[in-house]
DNA sequence: GGTCAAAATATTGTCGACAATCTGCTCGAC
DNA sequence: GTCGAGCAGATTGTCGACAATATTTTGACC
């Protein structure tokens, strides 16, 4: 019951694929994509020879893919039981962000030390931009900024560990992303709190930077504990934009 | 220059291993450990082949295994020219210990909600223990009991997410857990540190108790980075024990 | 009609073989 | 003597086939 005309797209680009890059990277590339974005579904089941085809490599190729997004914490696997889509639950949710602010803390106070003139000005010229997004009420855009921001400011840490973990986690959540509920008000906090956050750095005071995203993200994860019962409650919950 | 007998050990024990378990799942046990342990040099080159007769294993399994490995962390890999075990330089094990240090104040937040009775008691007693070993002077037995304290806290945590990125991180620092430096009158600071943070968990205090580690690991970051200069300096410095 | 055993099917775990690529070396040209 | 072309050897990337295990279906019996 799955329709399934698998073998169309690709004409098996078998064996190895055009030049230097090799086959399985792009196997990962996709199904991880695919996995992110939301085009597999939660609990879906990933049968090895489906995916072969779909990806159009050999099974052996989607085998070791699948062992790579096992170990990232996308994909459960049970032993001869096959591989499903991780399912993460809205308390998983929570704790990731607790994890992701703990590391962004740190992000902060680095980037107060060595971020650059320029990284600072980006930051300002960041900040003007979600302003106006803010004044015109365009949220999506808003969110946009706001996603240059933390972007940059972990760029600016130059923590190659923190930088590896976050995107790690910010993995496992782009459902959520899309899915959780915008605190009506909660914008305009979330932009003078980011205010602070790029004064600390641009002040160059680690210890300021890092308590300014501390509670920048501890509001952060109180709105989702907080949409996270009020889900429960009824479950029509509109799903909108949380502003980090 | 290896010898090499190779195929005298397990008559091939091909196919699948015994009772239910599954031969790539040792393999990695096995390679994890090997690493881990140091009983494989930073740097060693990893052919596939050579591993699969030393694990006893299919050239397939090994492959998987080295992925998940890379995922991990503890080994890199350049397409077509294989796989090396990671070197950490000491750079990287003072961002690893900043980022441990980040998501284990969190777990002794989450910890101070957390924790049961019992596991306080378990953390006061581990806290006797330590304070015995100072007085004696075993520095090897305090620093297991150090250990144990941060293991108890971590479990008490109930923290899934930094359980994992914790023990992730802790792999990567097995070598230099034996091979930092232990600076003279350290302990006794570290053992002050230790009791602030399992009174503010006793206490129920999550603030006190995210502040108090910390405190801790800032002082344990610093130790390392004093550390760091100082073998830049002269580079027979002696390698002991810090303490976490 | 329900239930349990046994065959049939689906899917995973494993392996060896072959092709592609990289590495180091030889060897002739200049 | 130095340099690059071209040839071995080693090693990785990929695949399909077979074995082991889980799941579903069938069918006999009560």
């Amino acid at each position: 019951m799955d329709a399934m005309p698998p073998p169309q797209s690709v004409p098996t680009t078998a064996g190895r694929n055009g030049r230097g890059r090799i086959a399985a990277d792009e196997a990962y590339t996709r199904l991880r994509e695919d996995i992110v974005r939301g085009r597999l579904m939660p609990n879906q089941r990933l049968v090895e020879v489906d995916l072969a085809v779909t990806l159009g490599v050999g099974r052996t190729a989607v085998r070791t893919v699948l062992a790579r997004l096992e170990q990232e914490g996308l994909v459960v696997h049970e032993p001869n039981r096959g591989a499903r889509v991780r399912m993460v639950t809205e308390a998983e949710a929570l704790e990731i962000t607790q994890a992701r602010g703990a590391l962004e803390a740190l992000a902060a106070r680095e980037a107060a030390v060595k971020a650059t003139p320029a990284e600072v000005a980006f930051m300002r010229e960041t900040l003007a931009q979600m302003s106006a997004c803010l004044k015109a009420g365009d949220l999506l855009a808003y969110s946009d900024g706001n996603a240059r921001m933390h972007a940059k400011i972990i760029e600016a840490s130059r923590h190659h560990t923190a930088t590896r973990l976050i995107a790690g986690l910010k993995a496992q959540m782009v459902r959520f992303q899309y899915r959780t509920v915008l605190v009506p008000g909660r914008s305009a906090r979330s932009f003078v709190e980011h205010t602070r956050i790029v004064d600390a750095i641009e002040a160059g005071d680690p210890d300021a930077a890092e308590a300014a995203m501390r509670y920048h993200l501890s509001h952060v994860a109180d709105t989702l504990r907080e949409m996270t019962s009020a889900h429960a409650q009824h479950r029509a919950s509109p799903p909108h934009l949380v502003h980090f």
